[in-house]
RNA sequence: AGGACCAUAGCUCAGUUGGUUAGAGCGCCACGUUGACAUCGUGGAGGUCGGCGGUUCAAAUCCGCCUGGUCCUACCA
């Protein structure tokens, strides 16, 4: 093995070997257990979020399948609408000069899949380079032939129950995109806007009131006035009661639209008037349905004005009666153009009354950047209603459960206030809607255009047109769990992974995937998609920003594994900005955070990081110390196995029957891994992978490397003659037979406790766990020959009858004299490597016990040249002390020691003592506490001052002593 | 406006049902090239657990209020 560890040499190798022996694939035996992976854009790349969420599934999915159970990760990408091609039509744009239209439906379809071909590897070359165990032979695509039979029955089904309706309504236009989005789309922010104040004359002479000819209403969409249809006041308002019904005359257009009393109009706002624009706001369009106002668009698909206005019922059926005509000098002026020239017009009238400039909310689309238009429009709906009660309802009685909990208000606030899902949307790439209609525009929902004229018997002649729209992309992944399963055919996939165990998913999509899914899952299957939810953050970077492009913050896990010099990595963050004047500042903060770029850490270390981050509810600050120290941690395990291997390749590792006496070290260690392996277990069953990695990462670092690693050395280096010289007192019995059945005691331990290390740490880290089980489980008896595989192996399961608390108790004790000797060398400074002399005092049966059994192991750790007992504590050298429990460990001072430093080491102690004493006397001395705390506290604190208050006493007898000299 | 979550060492975070001498990693200081590892070892410094109040014998932990931060929903004529 390779001095240090070289991620990049072994992880390459594993996966192919992995994928070609056809280990990701589901066992087909032990109990079901099924993760969908959260489909990402098939042209999209592997961000820190998904090799974050990545990482959590495939550690789940390894432990699973080691545990035996019958583990499929389904793997597979979304066709992504909206993203997809805006992305090819920019492509196409900068290649050819051409638009999508310019192309043409089909052929820009084509385009399309061309690039999904190209580039649609690209993602799934990374998801393996996370060494993400999916199931590639069963791959699935949103828009493959399966999928593309699941969407038209259920849009079909769902249509022939009238949960799917069409209809001309209010919807969130993006003007840009020309398409409908929904609300989930739509990203409100924040900004400073004008106010305006206009004046509506009162119509055939009325006056209100107070004698004024007009009525003011605010607005800070003045180029809407075109389409108001009304002006509210509220009921209750005394100030204009007399005006309801009557009319004003809209400026600019001279419509007559009446005064009508709503709900809402507010009293305290502005004037209490309210101008009712139906066709072009969501709340007006509430107002216009309750008070019977029609509804007058006055915007083309470009937000820009008509020339003549179209007006509808709330029906959305056409009302020729109403006056269509608008001023002529708007017609085609964009909205903002037309906002000045409106402003300006109504100003020249004398009808602007006043400007503000107040702070708004203006909604963008999340995709174009551009404002939200309410527009009304011919849309494609799904009735949410009946659909939700059961989604609610399985969340309700724990059919779903979500980790951690608190998410689930999130869900119940969403479900209970649902508006309808608008499915359609005016783009190319999709899957078609499943509609046809004919030359009056009738509309025959089918599977097919054929199934069309069969089920309404129409002629074959008869010309039929589909309708041009696509559906929503979430209305396709919504079916992921089952639809990848074989849905609408009963598969026997199906019967055997659905429901599936838990689906790994970010908060952000809660509503707009988890929610949907489980709708039309419970609404087509019966059964709920997934059994459990678990619901991390979002990845931050180390300050905790958003990583986003135009930040120049972001960074590539790819980047994080195999390194990147710096200069690279300041191009690829400055390259292709929208705002290239931001490029200076990102390149500094670059250089800056990355002077000398980024170091490669490896898959492993990324993931382990990942992990040991992934605490619940709350995001994400990645953090590039650790991901250092989990890389280290890699190369510290890598060692210890190079140690391991040294000692026991080729030697006797216990694997026949020749005698094998283990070691009060080999007892304790086997006990600390019964723990550990329990604690791990535990903590993935509960999501907490934190814990897991923690639970490894200490129980390597702490226990195996720093002390079982050093107690096996003087078993295997040392032979018993050594010992012997170091002992005050003749070791008994050290033959050359009890001596080898030590060793090959302690080679099976070394062995052993590593190889379950390594089961332990594969889930989290499987590239460094296969390369090293490779060699070390044969000396451990686990592998099966050539072409076996950790992936593979059982889970280790702790064995209670493994635990050994006096073995462990007696190495706390050994520890404790190690650490004390240690400790007085470097308050002391005295040389690490200077061997010592030791006296102990005050010590019982058992500390005499332990010293007997461990003599060799102290000498060694400690660097020791002699212990011995002080039987008369009267006659001590003088020493620096530390205590162990009650036994003292005295290390001579003679020549050795600083008397300051060691008075000054002293009056530490006693101070911390001190402070001890002070805080439990106070506790014991509060009789309330004597008299209703639990008696077992009570003795506990008690025990625990005996305990300070003797430690003090040797402490102070030592300074005086010294201070005397 | 309503709601959620967060606030613990310089930084990133643990802390199970209230009882611990409040922990880890990184960083910092001192010492160290002992035959797995300097991507290392040994020892150490560093916290009135955001603030105030309450419940309790006992609060980092439970409750209320406040401050600061993140986010969601709604509204803004």
């Amino acid at each position: 093995m390779d001095k240090t560890y070289q991620p990049e040499q072994i992880e390459s190798r594993w996966y192919e070997r992995w994928e070609a022996d056809g280990r990701f694939a589901p066992s087909g035996e032990g109990t079901p257990y099924a993760i969908m992976i959260p489909p990402p854009n098939v042209t999209g790349s592997l961000h820190m979020g998904h090799a974050f969420q990545d990482t959590i599934m495939d550690t789940l999915i390894r432990w699973r399948r080691m545990q035996g159970r019958n583990t499929l990760w389904q793997v597979g990408t979304d066709h992504a609408g909206i993203a997809t091609q805006m992305l090819v039509e920019r492509k196409v744009a900068a290649e050819e000069g051409k638009s999508r239209f310019d192309l043409g439906r089909e052929a820009f379809i084509d385009k399309v899949w061309e690039w999904k071909h190209e580039s649609g590897g690209h993602i799934t070359r990374q998801l393996r380079r996370m060494g993400a165990s999916v199931d590639w032979s069963r791959e699935r695509f949103t828009m493959d032939d399966g999928f593309y039979q699941a969407v038209q029955e259920v849009f079909v089904r769902l249509h022939e129950e009238e949960l799917i309706y069409r209809g001309k309504r209010l919807v969130n236009w993006d003007p840009t995109l020309h398409t409908a989005i929904s609300d989930l789309e739509v990203e409100n922010r924040d900004q400073q806007g004008q106010f305006w104040h206009f004046r509506y004359p009162l119509a055939d002479g009325v006056t209100t009131d107070t004698g004024a000819d007009h009525l003011v209403v605010a607005t800070t969409r003045p180029e809407t006035l075109l389409g108001d249809t009304g002006v509210a006041v509220n009921p209750e308002d005394p100030r204009y009661a007399s005006l309801i019904g009557k009319f004003v005359t809209l400026p600019l257009v001279g419509r007559r639209i009446p005064v009508v009393a709503d709900e809402h109009a507010d009293m305290d706002k502005g004037s209490g008037c309210v101008k009712i624009t139906p066709a072009h706001d969501f709340n007006d369009y509430e107002v216009g349905r309750r008070q019977d106002l029609p509804l007058i668009n006055v915007f083309t698909q470009d937000a820009a004005i008509l020339s003549r206005a179209e007006a509808f019922d709330i029906q959305g059926r056409p009302l020729p009666d109403v006056d269509p005509s608008l001023p002529a000098a708007y017609a085609g002026l964009d909205r903002f153009a037309a906002r000045e020239a409106i402003v300006a017009d109504m100003q020249a009238a004398g009808l602007l009354e006043k400007t503000e400039t107040v702070n708004n909310t203006l909604p963008f689309g999340d995709r174009s950047g551009d404002v939200i238009e309410p527009l009304l429009t011919d849309q494609w709906f799904v009735a949410v209603e009946s659909l939700a009660r059961p989604a609610i309802e399985a969340v309700e009685n724990g059919d779903i459960e979500f980790v951690p909990k608190n998410y689930e208000n999130m869900y119940f606030a969403w479900m209970r206030d649902l508006q309808d899902w608008c499915i359609s949307r005016q783009l190319w790439w999709g899957h078609r809607i499943p509609a046809w209609y004919d030359a009056e525009g009738n509309v025959y929902v089918a599977r097919s255009e054929q199934e069309a004229r069969e089920k309404h018997g129409l002629s074959a002649d008869m010309a039929l047109t589909q309708d041009d729209d696509v559906l929503d992309t979430w209305f396709s992944s919504g079916l992921w769990t089952f639809g990848t399963l074989g849905w609408p055919e009963p598969t026997e996939e199906l019967a055997t992974f659905h429901p599936t165990s838990v689906l790994v998913t970010g908060f952000d999509i809660i509503f707009f995937w988890v929610a949907r899914m489980i709708m039309l899952t419970c609404k087509f299957t019966g059964e709920v998609p997934f059994r459990q939810v678990y619901v991390h953050g979002l990845v931050r970077d180390g300050q905790g920003h958003k990583m986003s492009k135009s930040k120049g913050n972001v960074l590539d896990p790819i980047d994080l594994i195999d390194g990147i010099d710096l200069e690279t990595l300041v191009e690829k963050r400055t390259g292709n900005l929208m705002q290239p004047q931001k490029a200076k500042a990102i390149a500094k903060a670059t250089r800056d955070e990355f002077p000398e770029g980024i170091e490669p850490h490896g898959t492993d270390a990324l993931r382990f990081t990942f992990l040991s981050q992934a605490t619940t509810g709350r995001d994400i600050k990645f953090d590039m110390g650790r991901l250092d120290g989990y890389r280290n941690f890699c190369n510290k395990l890598w060692n210890a196995s190079r140690y391991v291997l040294m000692n026991a390749e080729g030697e006797d590792t216990g694997l026949d029957h020749a005698p094998v006496e283990l070691s009060l070290a080999d007892r304790w260690i086997v006990s600390q891994l019964q723990q550990t392996e329990a604690q791990v277990t535990r903590a993935l069953k509960e999501f907490r992978f934190d814990h897991a990695s923690q639970a490894l990462y200490e129980f390597v670092w702490n226990e195996y490397c720093d002390w079982y690693l050093e107690l096996s050395k003087p078993v295997l280096w040392d032979a018993a003659q050594e010992s012997a010289n170091v002992a005050g007192d003749r070791m008994s019995g050290a033959t050359d037979a009890a001596s080898a059945a030590a060793k090959r005691g302690t080679r099976r331990t070394l062995v052993r406790v590593l190889e379950a290390i390594l089961r332990l740490a594969h889930p989290m880290m499987p590239f460094i766990s296969e390369e090293i089980w490779q060699r070390v489980a044969p000396l451990a008896g686990t592998c099966q020959g050539e072409g076996d595989s950790i992936m593979v192996q059982p889970w280790p399961v702790a064995d209670d009858r493994l635990l050994d608390e006096a073995a462990t108790r007696d190495i706390e004790w050994l520890k404790g004299v190690i650490v004390a000797v240690r400790n007085i060398r470097a308050e002391m400074n005295i040389a690490p490597g200077k061997p010592l002399e030791v006296l102990l005092t005050q010590g019982t049966e058992t500390d005499r016990a332990r010293l007997a059994a461990n003599r060799l192991f102290l000498a060694k750790l400690a660097k020791l040249e002699r212990v011995d007992w002080l039987d008369d504590p009267a006659k001590a050298p003088l020493s620096a002390t530390q205590l162990v429990g009650e036994m003292e460990v005295l290390v001579p001072m003679a020549g050795l020691i600083d008397k300051d430093a060691e008075l000054k080491r002293l009056a530490k102690e006693i101070d911390k003592q001190d402070k001890l004493i002070q805080g439990i006397e106070k506790k014991l001395g509060n009789e309330s506490f004597v008299a209703k705390a639990p008696e077992a506290v009570v003795q506990k604190e008690r025990d625990k001052l005996d305990d300070v208050q003797s430690t003090r006493r040797v402490l102070v007898e030592q300074r005086n002593k010294i201070a005397a000299l």
